[in-house]
Order: structure tokens, then C-alpha cells, then sequence
DNA sequence: GCTTGACTCTCCTCCTACTGGAGGCCGTAC
DNA sequence: GTACGGCCTCCAGTAGGAGGAGAGTCAAGC
């Protein structure tokens, strides 16, 4: 007979812990001294204690392991315990991965931003935009609806997103009201159009090219200077146009956080003929 | 100013946790009746609560979302919360996979003797044996001890086994004491030798061939019966045994139960020469 | 003004699997 | 005599709520 302590050494299991499992009748001592409540533990229970151990590293309950413990007598029901288990591990498992990726897709995206902040020079620069393949919803109304372009998108094409939203516009004049626009993401490969084509999100390729373009630093409604600089460039230059014109939304807010208007990042790219 | 009725349907927080939030200081209403005690929301509420809903659902505990929101107006520490949290995240997903690895080890394995006990005959068989690559441990002394080997090889090459283990025995007879034999486990391909050559674990190919088996089911020390049965079949058609011969523990002792010995399934196999 | 039913309040307990500590009993060694 | 180690019970706390009791409050209908 061991007395709590020296158990407690050969199992391994604190003695606090040894009295809670008494307590929770899960391992109970084989005597207890009725005049001093000393617990005496006899040598078979060195092994319920491993058994009991090994469970808990496989993260069962204290509930199950008491079942399993008298159940594990008569016979072989002991499989569907391991089942259910499996499946409780990996119910976690999969919101623990989803978590991750999320987490992942933050930190990756916070991290582009603040390189894009740093490297930015808020000067209107050439340069060429490959082509891309993407999913968009074409909107008419304020630019401010886009979220809700953004969002659709999102719930049917969420796992193929593989880079910033951008926003194509396809009127010759700033409109407040009735503005036409349509809101993208790029997708990676394998994306497919689903929809039966009722016109909400299509599935295209988005043709590359030459571009000015330029960072715009703050909230949205200043956007109207930078566009006013980027186009004395292209006028100065006698570039011509092509609509649609682009907005890509460096960093806006964020699925989580708004984030501060102030620090906004949004990219005005006009493709240009050559 | 929204009752908090009100604000649970808007945010999706039931009042409970509502009112938990509150007591926690990481979402207090804008105004409490200091009368009645009744609590009122201000719309720009609702945006905290949808952050705080996100960052739950990350995982982050109410400790880290209330430095967080507190923070938050300053600036750009936020990075470093998403990273310390991945971190942690990343610790529980790898003790899931873990978890969720053994367990389905042991269900397969459980399976696997299950469908054995069922189609097991217990009648002597002729059948061929694959040549297997294994790592295994010579040791002298009494069989019962072989579990020490079986201990060694898993903590070297615990993630390369994938079968049953077996035993090969050296001896021409019967040895109680001074027993010849080496205790193995299958490996993957891949398993190489790694020890310095001192003599432990040695990995290898166990070539196969032609060979007599019989199952036997039983404790162990039930075994000799199942031998003189073997090796009558043997002797009676003039078959040459090789050393070593073999016995594959298709059910024994498991890493979590030790079971019920009368159900343990022992395979015995005598290589024969052609 | 009164009643009724829906809301809301505080306070308590419960969940899991322990951990930490206070205060006290028992036996032994010095 | 006392210091020490081992053991006991009981209480509190952890994270993030859920469930419920009993009492007060609000708004609408009569």
C-alpha cells in the first residue's frame, strides 16, 4: 500500500490532482483510514492511474474515463468512445486551422500594408500591371454600396481570394448618385464562374498593360486630389485613358479593424494606350 | 440609445454575455440608469461589439481584447497581439493533430484485430510473407522483457513504424532464462539507421518466403500449446523451419489498455525452406 | 389610475480539471 | 519541547459564459 505521496511519485499524478479524481470517484483509494482520512493506495491501482493518464493525454473527460473505466470490465464497447472522441478532436481541430489561416491571412496582410506605407512615395509613377483573373459584381449607385459587391463576392468565392480588392470605374465623370461601378477580387486559379448567370459575380480575366498610377494616403472623400493629380499628369503627357479606370484598396477597413482613415492606403491606376 | 434587449439583437451577443462583458469592463454601456441600474447602448456601440465578436471568434481571450481596444486608438502594436495569438493557436492545433493522430492509430488498430479475431480459423496455414524492412533489438534473457525493446525502437523510430510488432527467435528450443531473440516493429521506408553502431536498434530487411502460421489466441504463456501444434503440421510434412522464427502480435498489450488476455492474438510463423 | 406581460436587474450556482493556500492533525527526529 | 514533513479538509480562483430565482421596471391597453 502506498500512502498519497509515494503514489503520487510513482504515477506521476500530483496529489492534489490524486484527491480530485478520488473525489470525482474516478480513482478512488483502495483504503481510506476512517480515524485519520489518510488515503492507502495498493499497487493494481498504479496501473488504473497509467490508464487514466493516457486518456487524459487524449483529452477525454473526466466523464468518459470514468465510464470507459467500468465499462472496460465487461468488454468492447470501448471503440465508440475512441470514436466519439475522435470526432470532438477534430470538430476542435478544424476551428483551431480555421482560426489559424485567419490569423495567417491578417498578419500577412497588415504586414504588405505597412511595406506598402514605407515604400510609398505619393508621386504619380508609370509602370505595368499584369493581367489577373478576377470575380466582380457590377453595381450602379453611391461608391460607398461597394461592401456590399465586396461581401457577395466573399461568400461565393471566399477560399479562391488571393490579393487587395480593387474597384473598376466605368463613367467619364465623378458621379455622387448613380455611379457604375463594379467591385472586385482577384481570384487564384481553379475559380470558376458559378452563378447561372444571372448577372451577379462573373468570373474573367482582367486585361494588364502600361499604367500611371498613385498612392493616395487618407479617407475616401480626399480621393478627389489625388485623382486630380494623376489626370493633370496623363493630360500633361497626352496619355489617353482607358475605362475603366482602377482603385486598389492597399489598405482600407479591414475585416476586422476599421483601422484609422487617415492611414488608408488606395492605389489610382489608369491604364493608358499606347 | 439602445435597451440591452435591443442591442443583443443587433450585435448577436446574448444579454448574458452582454452583461458579462460589462462586469468585465471590455464592452460597458454608454449610460446606466443609476436608479433602476437599466443599461443603454449608443449606436457607435455596435461596432465595438462586431469587433469584439471577431476577435472571439480568433480566439483572443476578453483579457487580450480589452488591452486591445484600449490600445487600439493609439496605434500599431495590434500586429503583435495577431502574432502572440497565432502563436498560442498554433500550439493547440499541433496538440490537436497530435491527439488526433494516436486516436486514430488505435482505432485502426483495434479494427484491424477485431476483423483478424473474426476471420481467424485457428487452424494451421500455409501462406507467403512479404520481405518487410524493420528495426529491432537483439536482447538475451527472458521473452517477458522483450517489452523493453519494443519501448527502445519506439522512442528512436516511433514515427516510422507502421504494422504489428513481432519477435524473432534465435533459440533451437525452448528457453525460460537465457533466451536469444530480438524484439521488432515495421518501418516506413524511409527509416534509416541512426544509432552510432553501438549495437541497439539496428534497421534492416527482413527477407520473406514461404512459411506455416497458425493463430493463437490466448494469453501468452498458453503459447507452447499452439507450438506443438505448429510444429506437428511441420514435422508431419517434412517441412525445414528456419531460424529465427517469428511470432506477430496482432493483438497484445496495447499502448493504452492491456485488454483481456484470453483475447490476445498471437500469430506464429515458421519460415520454410523449399 | 390599474393591470398585464415583457424586460431587466442582481445574485447565486454550475460547467472543466485542476491549482494554490489556510489552518489543523499526526508522527518522528533532534 | 519543538521543528519538520506528510496528510487532512475546506475555500477560492481560473475562462467564458449558461441557467435560474426573485424582485423591480416599462409601456400599452382598458
Amino acid at each position: 500500500m502506498f500512502s498519497i505521496g509515494e503514489f503520487s511519485k510513482v504515477t506521476n499524478l500530483p496529489v492534489k490532482t490524486l484527491r480530485f479524481y478520488h473525489e470525482q470517484g474516478v480513482l478512488v483509494p483502495t483504503q481510506v483510514d476512517s480515524q485519520t482520512g489518510y488515503r492507502y493506495y495498493a499497487e493494481g491501482k498504479i496501473e488504473t492511474a497509467r490508464l487514466i493518464r493516457q486518456l487524459r493525454k487524449l483529452d477525454f473527460t473526466l466523464a468518459d474515463i470514468k465510464e470507459i473505466l467500468s465499462s472496460y470490465h465487461d468488454g468492447e464497447d470501448i471503440l465508440e468512445y475512441f470514436e466519439r472522441q475522435r470526432q470532438t478532436v477534430q470538430l476542435k481541430l478544424r476551428e483551431y486551422r480555421t482560426i489559424s489561416k485567419t490569423l495567417d491571412q491578417i498578419i500577412s496582410e497588415e504586414r504588405e500594408a505597412r511595406v506598402a506605407m514605407k515604400a510609398a512615395t505619393y508621386e504619380v509613377e508609370e509602370k505595368t500591371v499584369d493581367s489577373m483573373l478576377i470575380a466582380g459584381v457590377r453595381m450602379t449607385g453611391r461608391y460607398s454600396d461597394c461592401g456590399r459587391g465586396f461581401a457577395q463576392i466573399g461568400k461565393q468565392y471566399g477560399r479562391y481570394i488571393c490579393g487587395k480588392a480593387l474597384l473598376l470605374q466605368y463613367d467619364d465623370e465623378y458621379k455622387e448618385e448613380d455611379a457604375e461601378f463594379e467591385a472586385c477580387l482577384p481570384m487564384r486559379q481553379g475559380a470558376k464562374q458559378k452563378g447561372t448567370g444571372t448577372g451577379d459575380v462573373t468570373v474573367r480575366e482582367l486585361a494588364g498593360g502600361r499604367c500611371v498610377s498613385l498612392l493616395h494616403k487618407g479617407p475616401y472623400d480626399e480621393l478627389g486630389r489625388s485623382y486630380g493629380k494623376i489626370l493633370a499628369y496623363a493630360t500633361e503627357r497626352g496619355y489617353e485613358i482607358q475605362r475603366p479606370t482602377r482603385e486598389v484598396y492597399i489598405k482600407g477597413p479591414g475585416m476586422i479593424f476599421k483601422g484609422n482613415p487617415k492611414k488608408y492606403l488606395t492605389e489610382i491606376q489608369f491604364l493608358i494606350r499606347e
